[in-house]
DNA sequence: GGTTGCAATGGCAGCGCTGTCATTGCAGGT
DNA sequence: ACCTGCAATGACAGCGCTGCCATTGCAACC
């Protein structure tokens, strides 16, 4: 009574090389090959190894070959939100970097929290990725210390105010803020007031707003009124802290917000309100979104390519498996786009 | 003169269980046993083993582990777009549900391209996946065949207008169509104009344009003018189209847009047009988007929980490994907001 | 006929882990 | 002293594929 240990593949019932192998009469290798799109196998071969795998519908296994190959081709992506409309947009970059190389991406939400990058890290290297591209530059000891040891490749993207692990994609918010303030002040506003959100979490939008009071400090201004809130950026928020604000201050002579859609909303308020933008009060966004020149009044804003930095930060890890001596930093720049609010 | 054959491990150098357990003095059983958080372990061996992983750096290897135990933990997404803002919403309904299992998501964009969709799901299915999340109904024949024979769990999103291959979480867009044209007929409006995008690429868009002009064809009436690009949905768009229409057919009472960013653009050409809205021309959305609502006039139009779509998409896959008798059918509704503009 | 060179194919040991079963050691009962 | 039961741990064969090398068969040449 022979004893039948219960082999796991009794469970799920796949076809495997070794089926395609048996039924076309060629060896596993010689499907191997075929799969993976390696000449050096003849002809007739290949066509009727193709036709066994139609037949039985043969899809490979990508997790033995990963294994096996130790080549994992995946690319790990950490992103800190979905709802900020400047995450998908990088994702693009990406999947258009990606595309027609074998490489796929696997996306892993933050929401901002420094421990559950830590997490999603973690996981992420447990699938032993080719590279990793990771949103800011801002991480824990613990994350840090494991993307420098993976040893694969790190991109840390959106800013480049720092020291990168391996490479660094994107531009320096602190410049933008201060571009922006100076911007301003050459127009002649001296009365600024700031709407934005998310405080400490957002560090992004933390650097602009300290580029932006450093340049007001140096010409002896600064913010005369400021509403900063929690959670995620929206219009409907931008537009509740800018009636705020106006009515906190009511003389200030321009608004400069944490990004475009809170300015958005800023500049809906100021419509419902009848305030004369940019006479009686202008306003400033960040970021350069779409909507924000469609506006009956183009909105005044710092405009970034975040398609582009996703594009850029697949290339840099194209460009080599191993990491190079000198870290790479990439300035995909930032420029004003003058609008009709400011 | 022993030969040596490169083994592939000496290319990476990696620590592996093994390693783990010579160091910490146990067997390899007992160091995966911990690392999967099982508990039959000493509380002095588990300690002992951590400090090591610790030590060590060790990352343990999903793709090995997946390969051994059968189970990838994988849930592959499939969705046309990351530009049209409702599909990350989705995407975080979906990470939303995901939170604390032990599953990933892999997300895989189709450019709305049914072909790239049928190398999108062949590619997901290779990595073994628990479950796919297909947005849509309408695949290619291979698509279909491959989704029905992997086994796995399969929820078409969005829609919820066809037979699925095992379930279906959305609402009818022919409904909704058909729910925006009867309220705007009780409302009065008479002389119907379209404003759209994607052609025949936005399957669901069509499907509400479907129900819309049916309505219409109930009450004797038809869109008097349409106006309909290509590519993808913007604001920008939504503005253009709303001139041109406005010009071409200058007597129209309600634009209906296939979705909110075309709608907002309407409003914004008849703010700047000097329009009046709803008095001169009537806009109506579908969506129901944030920004809709932050409006100097809330935009009306046809809210749906994108969220939820893709949280209770989930939830059904969650619910069992294996695919139910009777096809699955979630219909999350949609409802009509009534705003300012129509 | 015997070689040589090459294209085409085969064989097989791992890749790093986990499922399954076997073994060990020891407290508690007889 | 012996057994029983159970918690804790170990042993080991795969999981499905690919890298590496060996082998085969045949045309082209000496």
């Amino acid at each position: 009574m022979a004893k039948q240990r219960q082999r796991l593949t009794d469970r799920k019932s796949k076809v495997t090389v070794s089926d395609v192998a048996r039924m076309a009469e060629v060896s596993d290798s010689t499907v191997s090959r075929i799969m993976r799109g390696q000449d050096l196998v003849a002809e007739a071969t290949r066509e009727r190894v193709m036709a066994t795998v139609r037949a039985l519908g043969y899809v490979p296994n990508r997790i033995a070959g990963s294994l096996a190959s130790l080549d994992s081709r995946l690319v790990g992506v950490v992103i800190p939100s979905l709802s900020n409309i400047v995450f998908p947009e990088i994702l693009q970059g990406i999947n258009a970097g990606l595309e027609g190389t074998h490489r796929q991406s696997v996306i892993s939400v933050t929401d901002y929290d420094l421990d559950k990058e830590e997490v999603v890290v973690r996981n992420l290297l447990a699938w032993q990725p080719a590279a990793v591209l990771i949103a800011g530059s801002m991480h824990t000891e613990a994350t840090q210390r494991m993307l420098e040891n993976s040893g694969v490749r790190v991109v840390e993207f959106m800013e480049i105010d720092h020291k990168p692990i391996d490479a660094a994609v994107g531009f320096s918010h602190l410049s933008a803020g201060v571009a922006a303030a100076r911007h301003l002040l050459q127009r002649g506003y001296r009365r600024f007031g700031y709407v934005g959100y998310g405080g400490e979490k957002d560090r992004r939008a933390l650097m602009r707003y300290k580029g932006m009071r450093a340049c007001l400090a140096e010409a002896g201004l600064a913010f005369e009124a400021e509403s900063v809130s929690d959670g995620q950026t929206t219009v409907a928020k931008g537009r509740a802290q800018t009636a705020d604000i106006c009515a906190r201050a009511p003389d200030l002579d321009v608004l400069t917000f944490s990004n475009d859609d809170m300015a958005v909303g800023g500049l809906f308020h100021c419509m419902s309100a009848g305030i004369s933008v940019p006479n009686d009060l202008a306003l400033f966004g960040f970021n350069g979104l779409d909507i924000g020149r469609a506006l009956p009044q183009p909105l005044s804003t710092i405009r970034a390519n975040r398609f582009e930095i996703g594009k850029r930060a697949v290339e840099v890890v194209l460009a080599g498996e191993t990491r190079p001596e000198q870290s790479v930093i990439v300035d995909t720049g930032f420029e004003i786009f003058e609008g009709a609010t400011a």
